[in-house]
DNA sequence: GCAATTTAGTTTCAACTGAAACTAAATCAT
DNA sequence: ATGATTTAGTTTCAGTTGAAACTAAATTGC
């Protein structure tokens, strides 16, 4: 039954917003000072470190950013000569990119430090906490996806709750 | 020890960013749709349901937005004519927000709409793993509080990972 | 009590966003 | 093979964002 008011604070998808806020925040500060990178520009970097060359779209899949947005960090990324870009020899539209030798540098300095700020955030869950985290938010993640396709209807919008 | 390489699909503040965005898209959706409210809207009138009148800084915490955002959204009601404001008699700077009676009229639906999309979101959880997700989501957010707030340090930045 | 500071809320400005329009290359259909 | 459609990626444009500057009222210090 649905009570009548609404507690914010208690609101699921209010305190998933909240939360997804500071810790991206918190990531988005470190990146910034120590790396002059965006975020968009860390994700690009992020997958383009695990696997290369990759063109733009694959880069979009992967790091759940639309292609405007991959474009845009992708651009910033060549300008600061993180990355390079080829053209595939078969397919003339799709680019080949790359980490350049100063973007491997910043991969090899940028990850280790991720994985720390996120085994801090971490720290505060018992080891049983933490797995029970990685089931929630995979349920959650397709169960949210799954409503937001309804089938049939088209889907467009805008976010945050 | 961290490892060398990121998978993105298994970093926690990425899923959170992911998961966090395409729920806020469903929940805008809706609200545009059938109430033409954006989300900064929406949770001011949601606070404003459960409690009122209140000051736009008091609206400000309770939502966790920022005075501006706050500010552009009541303007917002006010000229939907969802909200109305007054001028606290001892205090001519502090507004004084209260639902209208159409405000109230959304109010009432929209409370039982944003539970049960809250409560089919949360379907695909037991009774169990919904209460873990209630103690993972305070715990994280407390421990986010603490990063972003480093003794002694100001803390300035901008969104997400 | 009146200048100096603090507080509530608004405005400004530059950066960011994403939907829609666009360009160019590849593929498909006849 | 040539016009029609699809696909990769970019650009445009209008709307949103938040930090910093601002206005006006309240409080504090002298």
């Amino acid at each position: 039954m649905a009570p009548r008011h609404l507690e914010l604070d208690r609101f699921v998808p209010y305190r998933l917003s909240v939360l997804s806020n500071v810790v991206s925040r918190a990531f988005a500060l470190l990146y910034a000072e120590r790396f002059d990178l965006a975020i968009p520009q860390w994700r690009v970097l992020a997958v383009l470190g695990m696997a290369a060359p990759q063109s733009a779209g694959e880069v979009s899949e992967r790091t759940a950013m639309d292609k405007v947005r991959v474009s845009r960090a992708v651009r910033s990324l060549l300008a600061s000569g993180l990355i390079e870009r080829g053209i595939s020899a078969d397919d003339k539209r799709r680019a080949s990119l790359t980490l350049t030798r100063r973007g491997k540098a910043i991969y090899a300095k940028i990850i280790p430090l991720a994985h720390s700020v996120e085994a801090s955030l971490l720290e505060t869950l018992t080891d049983e906490e933490t797995a029970q985290l990685d089931v929630l938010l995979t349920k959650l993640q397709s169960r949210a996806e799954e409503l937001s396709a309804p089938a049939g209807a088209g889907f467009k919008g805008s976010p945050n709750d």
